[in-house]
DNA sequence: GGCTTCACG
DNA sequence: ACGTACGTGAAGCCG
């Protein structure tokens, strides 16, 4: 029989240490879980081992221990990082079948002596995995160790290959540790003789007994035998500590260690938590199907089709519907092909409603359109697409509940909220088909999500946000991807074919110059270029080499002609890759460019927008800003954008409740120049330009957790100069130094912010022993309640603005946007009425302290409405 | 698929 | 003493 021992606790440290960090979208640390269990798969599966047993050390010791902790007191204590995965690790293992054990006042590396010690009495095999030399002194014809040097990378060790690499047999090294010491456990040995005098050592004479007895006849020289002499105690005491005990009270039975069924689905589950999907596939489990986890619920449901007169009955029954309906390929028409030219948007292909009992599945497209229209009260799994189709089909639909909404509100860090992971991460029961079909409990299963998550959102007071902003948001995202925004396809086509000329041009110069050619869109052929060829100063180094970022480039301008032009060269690459060629290819047959908004991306509660992501048009260069004349309102229409004049400082303002920032958006006066008074100590009056763009900075610093070096690079002053910047706005705005320490400080014993309307964002960073990681929590904690407060405000904006042009019967619709700015394409006729209806929805969608100002303005492309 | 760079708020 | 601002998405390179 063969037992394969793992030593846990070192497998977990090499996991731990030889994997960057992993952590689940909420900030659970699950790289060493990750990574112990990828070695331990791929050990076992190389092995094929009988039996496993899997050792930890327990914490507490006993007196032998006591004295050997008094030697390892300097060794860092476990970081909080990996000690948080140390429980989801043991559990899962348990869930897996495998036997752990641990041994009150034995150490990790007293069971897998014991139990190798076991292993070669009965004359079975013994594999020991472990990150750690150590236990390679258990070697002996039944023993090997195989060593874990990182994720891949493992040395099988037999009592040859220790002799070969050591010079002496396996339990000699005991011998040799005595006199060597190991710094890094403290142990002793005797001071002045390092690895090789000891091997020597222990080769001529055998071990310290022998040495010790015969001290004064070996051929030894003087100043060793001094050595030895004078170390002695410490010496027997460094074999002691280093001699790994065989007898420690573990069951001995090998038949124990069987591998056991454990609970699959289970580990399924706590995997999904942790979001180690791809370990699910690695370790042959699966997810829900057929897990029923506790005893009183019911354990299968039927399926049935639903014709006509069951849909009838269905409809006819005062009851809510818990629905889910699956679309045919195209989900939104951003990635379509031409419209109108036969293939055609998506439709709902099949709809399932479950009920308590039943999962009726519905094929007809009618019947799919009549539940639709019922007018009923609908609960589902992913409601835009739902909007989206019943906007096309002209259907009114009611969507009372979403659970990848809510999910998101519960949980905004996730990196997903597919209805099958939602009952794995909330232990839904997911129970099997009567008839033995697959792959639908998780749909069956929907309605007690629903209600579980429901429940949950009331819990922390989040039903505002779901119901009457979240909610009613998808339908306005819903219209505003089938809607669209106008673009001139010949224009951009045309501006890329001279961008593409440039960028020839440039290239051709930027060769002459280097004198060679090579790949300029390759950093680390730049890179080669610049600092080898050229000889140019290196500024700042990546991962994978010298940076070569805009940043370094624009350091290095005066030292060489070719830097200007590389300069150049990115930018138009840029502008031609990504917005000229990239956006024509995602020009719909309408001619119009379908972005779709996601709702459950951002981590602080704002929207995104992908394939084209939309909300990152140039705008800041003029080069770039010509971009904007190639969005168009439709023909009659134009374009009326409005948007937030300083929303994010208002936000501050009114949840810090400073006296001066309030008093300066009240009086309507330049929040900079304010800004820039105060920190430089001037009356308005003498404020210069350059001391309000560096005011402008530090109040950007003051939103994203401002630091000095940063602030000092921004703004191209010494770090020093940029600290007395920081104290000065802190002096002179107390009551937001004051906010931002207490919101730290409920932060780290809530676990959460929470912005004005209650989004939470929990931050298991702020607990992280890592100085770094702990420092992002804490200006993640300054800055998303302010830049999700922003983000509450525009949403409720954008819910009303959509609500009040259809309730004023007017044409116009929302298109687009952008964090702070919307973009309502209208009728000539309607421009003025449209103008009024967003600035009055914009600056009233909350009321604070101060008031918040949006200003609108028109034009018939983007570039002329913005203004 | 990770890294680097760069576009936006 | 640490490493150096928040939130995104996309393209291109490279192992």
């Amino acid at each position: 029989m063969k037992l394969l021992v793992v030593d846990g606790n070192s497998i977990l440290n090499r996991a731990f240490y030889g994997i960057k960090p992993l952590t689940t979208k909420d900030g659970q640390f699950t790289n060493a879980i990750y990574g112990f269990l990828t070695m331990f798969e791929r050990m076992k599966a190389d092995l094929q081992p009988d039996a496993v047993a899997i050792a930890f050390d327990l914490k507490t010791k006993t007196f032998r221990h006591k004295a050997y902790d008094l030697y390892k007191a300097n060794r860092k204590g476990m970081p909080e990082e990996l000690h948080m995965q140390m429980a989801p690790l043991k559990e899962l293992l348990g869930y897996l079948g495998y036997k752990l054990v641990t041994c009150e006042g034995y150490e990790a590396d007293d069971i897998l002596g014991t139990l190798s010690k076991v292993c070669s009495d009965t004359g079975n095999t013994c594999v020991i995995a472990t990150g750690d030399r150590d236990s390679l002194q258990l070697v002996n014809d039944n023993v090997s160790v195989r060593l874990c040097k990182n994720l891949n990378g493992t040395m099988l060790y037999t009592p040859d290959v220790v002799k070969e690499e050591y010079g002496v047999e396996p339990k000699k090294l005991i011998e040799i540790k005595a006199i060597q010491g190991d710094s890094s456990d403290n142990i002793p040995g005797v001071a002045g003789i390092g690895p090789k005098g000891a091997t020597e050592l222990i080769q001529k004479y055998g071990d310290i007994d022998y040495i010790y007895a015969h001290l004064d006849e070996l051929d030894i020289k003087p100043g060793m035998r001094a050595k030895l002499e004078k170390d002695k105690d410490n010496c027997y005491m460094s074999r002691m500590l280093g001699e790994i005990c065989l007898t420690a009270p573990v069951d001995t039975d090998l038949d124990s260690y069987k591998v056991g069924e454990g609970d699959r689905a289970a580990a399924a589950r706590l995997m999904a938590r942790l979001e180690l999907f791809s370990l699910i596939k690695k370790f042959g489990l699966e997810l829900s199907e057929d897990k029923v986890v506790e005893q009183d619920v019911k354990r299968t449901f039927r399926i049935a089709d639903a014709d006509a007169e069951t849909v009838d009955k269905i409809l006819s029954e005062n009851k809510d519907l818990y629905i889910q309906i699956s679309f045919s390929k195209p989900q939104s028409p951003a990635v379509t092909a031409p419209l109108g030219e036969g293939a055609s948007l998506s439709v709902p292909e099949t709809a399932y409603i479950s009920t308590e009992e039943i999962l009726y599945q519905i094929n007809s497209s009618e019947e799919i359109n009549r539940v639709l229209k019922s007018g009923k009260k609908l609960y589902t799994d992913n409601s835009k697409p739902i909007f989206a189709y019943c906007d096309r089909e002209g259907i009114e639909v009611d969507i009372t509940f979403d659970t990848s909404l809510a999910a998101y509100l519960l949980s905004p860090s996730s990196s997903s909220y597919e209805l099958e992971r939602l009952c794995a991460a909330y232990s839904i029961p997911v129970a099997a088909a009567e008839d033995g079909a697959d792959g639908l409990g998780f749909i069956h299963a929907l309605l007690a999500l629903c209600r579980r998550l429901a429940d949950d959102i009331h819990d922390i007071g989040n039903d505002k946000l779901l119901y009457e902003i979240e909610i009613p948001l998808a339908r306005v995202l819903a219209r505003m991807e089938n809607l669209g925004f106008e673009v001139d396809v010949d224009a951009i086509r045309s501006y890329g074919e001279q961008l593409g000329k440039e960028a020839e041009e440039l290239q051709q110069s930027i060769y002459e110059d280097v004198g060679y050619e090579f790949n300029i869109n390759s950093p680390k052929q730049l890179a080669k270029a610049l600092f080898e060829e050229l000889n140019l100063p290196t500024r700042k180094k990546t991962k994978s080499g010298y940076s070569t970022n805009a940043e370094v480039l624009e350091s290095l301008l005066p030292l060489h002609p070719v830097i200007a032009k590389i300069l150049e060269y990115r930018t138009v690459a840029k502008l031609k890759s990504t917005y000229c060629d990239s956006l024509i290819d995602k020009v719909a047959s309408d001619g119009r460019i379908h972005s779709s908004f996601n709702q459950t991306e951002t981590r602080t509660g704002r929207i995104s927008s992908t394939e084209p992501n939309l909300q990152n048009i140039p705008v800041r260069t003029e080069r770039g800003r010509e971009f904007r004349r190639f969005f168009k309102a439709k023909d009659g229409c134009v374009l009326v954008d409005a948007d937030y004049s300083q929303i994010e400082l208002r936000v501050l303002a009114h949840m810090a409740g400073d006296k001066t920032m309030l008093k300066a958006f009240t009086d309507g006066v330049d929040i900079h120049t304010v800004t820039a008074s105060e920190v430089f100590g001037v009356p308005i009056g003498m404020v210069t330009p350059l001391m309000r763009s560096r005011a402008k900075a530090v109040n950007f610093g003051i939103v994203y957790g401002i630091g000095a070096f940063s602030l000092s690079k921004d703004i191209g002053v010494t770090v020093r100069e940029a600290q007395k910047y920081i104290d000065n706005y802190l002096a002179r705005f107390s009551a937001i130094d004051s906010y931002m320490n207490e919101t730290i400080a409920k932060a780290k014993n809530d676990g959460f912010v929470s912005t004005m309307l209650g989004r939470r964002r929990y931050l298991p960073e702020l607990s992280a022993s890592n100085f770094n990681t702990r420092s992002f929590g804490e200006r993640v904690a300054r800055n998303a309640p302010i830049q999700g407060t922003a983000a509450d405000i525009i949403k409720i904006a954008m819910v009303r603005v959509d609500e009040r042009l259809h309730k004023e019967g007017l044409e116009a619709r929302l298109i687009l946007q952008v964090h702070d700015e919307l973009i309502v394409e209208a009728p000539a006729l309607e421009s003025m009425q449209v103008a009024m209806i967003l600035q009055e929805e914009m600056e009233n969608a909350v009321q604070l302290t101060v008031p918040l100002t949006a200003d609108a303005s028109m034009g018939e492309t983007w570039y002329e409405a913005k203004g």
